[in-house]
RNA sequence: GGCGAUAUCGUCUAAGGGUUAGGACGUAGCCCUCUCAAGGCUAAAAUCCGGGUUCGAAUCCCGGUAUCGCUGCCA
């Protein structure tokens, strides 16, 4: 394939979103393999907001790129950059180009040559207007030879692709392949000028271009998308007198149905994720692995790992699906797998999302009034984590186990407390529990254990029976282990109003 | 339509001429068990089709098909 992976001296990447929307999954994963390059080889990552087309962008959208690559742990050492503050940069080079005949000053129609109604990508009509039959463009324009077709306008500055002949990309994931120069159309490098302007904003194909000499950007690793555009910038940088750099392209995400991920699949934008209560590394270790491998069988692999491990070789070629279930494993694992302290961090966050929260549950606060401090927090949420999905069943599914508000599931109760004697036996417990000389797990078994056996009833209906009782639910942690981090207080005091319940009923 | 690329269980993938084609998610069953998870075990499940090359092809070559991308004064 390539070499690039010992060109390790310098590497130089980038990660250049255009905030026409939101940080998008794909995107995500082009900026986490240009994160992990840069980490690997200990080279410098460069956040670039392409925003160059002034009427699609919307400047409020940088916030959300930037939040969710933040969440993402995907940092950068250089940016953020606007080209839309660069642009007499690419005026030069454009000039540059006219002046070293590889360009030429256009004065057909902006619309001529436009392919038909482009709709926003996520709308239906998108993907039926341009296909097939559509009209023809150009890929010659006659301004080339100046002959402008509308003398008096205002000219855009297209570049003058090469008649005949081959140019040649090579690409360390993809290989090397060919174009031939006829089928490369004569691409604008710079809009026309609006007003009093001369010229108007950089097109695409330049300013990647340009900032990417200027930036001495190494390694080019982005989206599939972009192979086809990859020889109009071969082209550029040898008419700018550069070096291309390495490219590298990564396949694209595709949704279950295996066309292109939209909205109608379902989440695609980060921020929802997190949202969600995703676990950040959950995700990127997700992530890492749809497009690439490391090689071997293992799945779990922890940040500092993927960037031990990744290499633009272990990129495959062939598009991805977005398989969520496999994401929600994955948080489960790492829900059940991290270091209790990092997991803390993000219940804690959660529960003040939630408003369940209490300052003596921090680390080094003093215990509040019910004795709960730090370590039992700890605790609790070791205890919980199991059974977690996601981040905010700690205030939903857990909510019993950080506040006395809670709501007792109807469909428990009436799947555990049918048998008549369960208020009974409810009674007989809170009271044995009350004089139990030592609050633990044994003695609570124990207790439990013979109330059961006084009552004649097995053991695994009262324990039932209890549980919805004490924290409203038919699932929750082993009994036991639940009653000794609720205390024994409140274990009591919930199943006499337990009992106060049913009668009720 | 043209051009480019890709094709292994339903999904993510391993195997870069010789394996009973491996692992993971999901699915089904069993074990564990106070619920539900987790965990353990087991099962079903794939080399797009057709030609070559070769003693031998998932792997190399050609054709077909399918899919994806590009084909914008979008990025």
């Amino acid at each position: 394939m390539n070499d690039s992976t010992n060109k390790t001296a310098g590497v130089r990447v980038r990660f250049a979103p255009s905030p026409t929307g939101y940080l998008h999954v794909g995107g995500a994963r082009t900026a986490l393999f240009n994160w992990l390059f840069a980490r690997r080889h200990r080279g410098v990552m460069i956040l670039r907001i392409e925003d160059t087309d002034a009427e699609r962008n919307k400047p409020e959208l940088v916030q959300g790129i930037i939040d969710g690559l933040k969440w993402l742990g995907v940092d950068w050492d250089e940016g953020p950059f606007y080209q839309s503050q660069r642009t007499e940069l690419y005026r030069a080079a454009a000039k540059k180009c006219v002046a070293n005949g590889n360009a030429f000053l256009c004065y057909c129609p902006a619309d001529k040559y436009a392919g038909g109604d482009y709709a926003e990508p996520d709308q239906p009509g998108r993907d039926e207007e341009p296909k097939g039959g559509g009209p023809r463009r150009l890929t010659r324009c006659t301004c080339r030879d100046g002959k402008p077709s509308t003398p008096g306008a205002k000219p855009a500055i297209r570049f003058k692709v090469p008649i005949g002949g081959t140019t040649k990309i090579t690409d360390a994931v993809f290989g090397e392949s060919e174009f031939s120069n006829d089928e490369i159309e004569d691409f604008v490098l710079l809009r026309s000028g609006k007003g009093d302007e001369e010229f108007g904003q950089s097109m695409y194909q330049l300013g990647v271009v340009v900032d990417d000499i200027d930036m001495r950007v190494t390694h080019v690793i982005r989206g599939a998308d972009h192979i086809s555009n990859t020889p109009k910038q071969v082209l550029l940088y040898l008419a700018l007198g550069a070096t291309p750099p390495v490219f590298a392209h990564v396949p694209l995400i595709l949704g279950a149905d295996k066309s292109r991920l939209s909205k109608r699949h379902g989440a695609t934008d980060v921020n929802m994720y997190r949202a969600e209560g995703f676990l950040p590394e959950a995700f990127r270790n997700f992530l890492a692995l749809l497009g690439w491998s490391p090689g071997g069988d293992e799945e779990f692999i922890r940040t500092k790992d993927l960037i031990a491990k990744f290499s633009l070789e272990g990129v495959s070629r062939t598009n991805a699906v977005f398989d969520r279930p496999k994401l929600e494993w994955f948080n489960t694992q790492y829900l059940q797998r991290l270091a209790i302290e990092d997991l803390l961090p993000e219940v804690e966050n959660e529960l003040k999302r939630s408003g369940l929260w209490k300052p003596e549950w921090a680390a080094g606060a003093a215990p509040g009034p019910d004795g709960r401090d730090h370590a039992w927090f700890a605790r609790t949420v070791d205890l919980l984590r199991p059974r977690i999905r996601l981040l905010p069943d700690f205030s939903t599914w857990a909510r019993a186990f950080f506040s006395d508000e809670f709501m007792r599931d109807p469909a428990a109760k009436e799947k555990f407390w049918k048998d008549p004697k369960v208020p009974e036996l409810l009674a007989k417990l809170a009271e044995a529990l009350g004089n139990l000389k030592e609050w633990n797990h044994d003695a609570c078994d124990h207790a439990t254990r013979a109330v059961a056996e006084a009552g004649g009833v097995k053991a695994g209906l009262l324990i039932n029976a209890t549980r919805v009782a004490i924290v409203g639910q038919a699932v929750a942690p082993p009994l036991f282990d639940t009653m000794v981090v609720l205390g024994r207080q409140r274990v009591v005091r919930r199943l006499y109003d337990a009992v106060a319940a049913v009668a009720k009923a």
